[in-house]
RNA sequence: GCCGGGGUGGCCGAGCGGCCCAAGGCGCGGGACUGGAGAUCCCGUCCCCGUCAAGGGGGCGUGGGUUCAAAUCCCACCCCCGGCGCCA
């Protein structure tokens, strides 16, 4: 819900109406918003007339005389028992008003394609250095760069998944103990790709900081209320963890926790833009992901993420949308992977977004693009519910605008590095980009990740 | 967890049952003055309903309660500061 979407729904109901329907949800919700609406309006006006009725009473009272008191005091108390009832009435209108506000999905831009069944994304450009095609999926890799002619290199021998180089070939991870201990989509990793994750984490870190970025470590649980503010909880509910006897949600990102850091907060024009880049482990159920992605740390309950946010002006925002992805774009080229970007079509926004682009890395094992980051306009959705605003220099108040950007999330990114820099020999070469973040460690690897039964 | 002190508008801060609908300051916006700036002066600056009118209602950490009337009194909870305890 944002205030966007309130004036729009006052003013141009049919552009609601287009919304949910791009989105393919039910258009009727603008329907039971505007009954409810009028209802608790009218409810409101009764309410205030019998408060003000109330308020020439009550006021005359220290002045009346004696024998007048008594009236004034009777009739004073009748107009509280109708303002009673006034209020619970309108208190249930407002509450019932408010909860299908809540559930209004945000916005869409004019640029978000409307999409056929069967198509999920766009396609926008292609980054990073030519793919690594294993001839048996030249075709699938034809249809998904289809038009943009990505160079690219056929290989004949299909490179190993990543799950099966990590846990048979280099020995650095083992799902099955977490599993027994844990459950499924836990693991543990070791040695290389523990150094390889924390230097996957500074060197995002390094490069969106000297971009201004404020680097900041958020809480990684919100109370349920917060949560509510910054995500579609509804949706999102089967997707987080809740905490026992405690009223607080394990953060599924730092996004989160970050746009909550201002909630409440009332800024001043030159405070804005705020740039944040958090770095955090994200907890998900996965639920309803089925089978999918089961095996090795692609997809997995736990993992790490360095996460850009940005509080923006109202009229700034779009122009950020582009920079934070190519912020991404930056990150995910320098580390020498190759990637698209996609729009996402209408029906697959998270109802936060008024637009988002996925980074998606070449996955030579799979022969598929797949996702990596996110990166979204969210409007005033989230800081109309948290109540962040800024006072502009002619002293009108808006709600600010929040974005966010996976800057890199480093274990998703673990397995493309382990997909696209391996050698025949089970060697995996290290990114160039990260070398620096490497090398002042004795036990840490330097150029290659080693097999351990070689090493 | 216990004891004590405290939470008031973007910020600081007065008020501690009705005398009018939160004083005053800072910041910010507009205007006057100025060749321009500063200083000074005037106006505005919480939220909701209402045609961004007239007008009305609500709001003083949150939620209850007492009262015709609560920022002001009572209860519970939350948060902040100080001391003690517990843990790392």
């Amino acid at each position: 819900m944002s205030m966007l979407l309130l004036e729009r729904l006052r003013s141009r109901p049919e552009e609601v109406r287009d919304m949910l329907r791009r989105r393919r949800l039910d258009e009727s919700l603008v329907d039971r918003f505007n009954e409810l609406d009028e209802r608790w309006r009218a409810a409101k006006r009764r309410l205030d007339e019998a408060r003000h009725r109330h308020n020439v009473v009550s006021r005359r009272v220290p002045r009346a005389a004696p024998g007048e008191r008594d009236a004034l005091i009777a009739e004073a108390k009748r107009l509280n028992d109708e303002i009673r009832a006034l209020e619970e009435e309108a208190n249930a209108l407002e509450r019932a008003r408010e909860e299908v506000l809540w559930s209004f999905p945000n916005l869409i831009h004019d640029s978000v394609p409307t999409c056929p069944e069967g198509v999920d994304s766009v396609p926008v450009r292609f980054g990073g250095p030519p793919p690594i095609v294993y001839e048996g999926h030249l075709e699938q890799f034809v249809r998904q760069t289809e038009g943009f002619g990505v160079g690219h290199t056929v290989v004949g021998r299909r490179p190993i998944g990543h799950a099966d180089l990590l846990e048979n070939v280099l020995k650095m991870g083992d799902t099955a103990k977490a599993g027994e201990v844990a459950g499924s989509r836990f693991y543990y990793v070791f040695d290389d790709i523990v150094w390889l994750d924390f230097a996957l984490s500074l060197y995002a870190l390094d490069i969106l900081t000297r971009k201004g970025f404020r680097p900041v470590i958020p809480p990684y649980m919100l109370k349920t209320d917060v949560i509510r503010r910054v995500a579609d909880y509804n949706t999102l509910r089967d997707a987080i963890y809740r905490v026992e006897g405690d009223d607080l949600v394990l953060i599924g990102t730092a996004e989160h926790a970050l746009a909550a850091y201002l909630y409440r907060r009332e800024l001043l024009e030159d405070d804005l833009p705020i740039l944040l880049v958090g770095w955090s482990p994200c907890f998900r159920r996965e639920a309803g992901a089925g089978s999918r992605d089961l095996k090795g740390i692609f997809r997995v309950h736990v993992f790490h993420k360095v996460e850009q946010f940005v509080f923006s002006l109202p009229e700034d925002s779009w122009r950020w949308l582009e920079e934070i992805t190519r912020n991404t774009e930056e990150i995910i080229g320098g580390l020498g992977l190759p990637y698209r970007v996609v729009n996402l079509c209408a029906h697959d926004l998270g109802a936060a977004s008024a637009k988002t682009y996925d980074i998606e890395i070449w996955m030579p094992a799979q022969g598929l693009y797949r996702e990596m980051a996110s990166c979204s306009n969210v409007l005033d959705w989230q800081s109309y519910k948290l109540g962040v605003r800024v006072t502009r220099k002619d002293m009108s108040r808006q709600y600010v605008h929040t974005l966010n950007c996976t800057g890199l999330a480093t274990t998703r990114t673990i397995t493309a590095i382990l997909e696209n820099y391996q050698r025949e020999d089970g060697y995996v070469e290290v990114p160039k980009a990260l070398r620096q973040y490497l090398e002042q460690f004795p036990n840490a690897p330097h150029d290659y990740i080693s097999p351990r039964n070689v090493k």
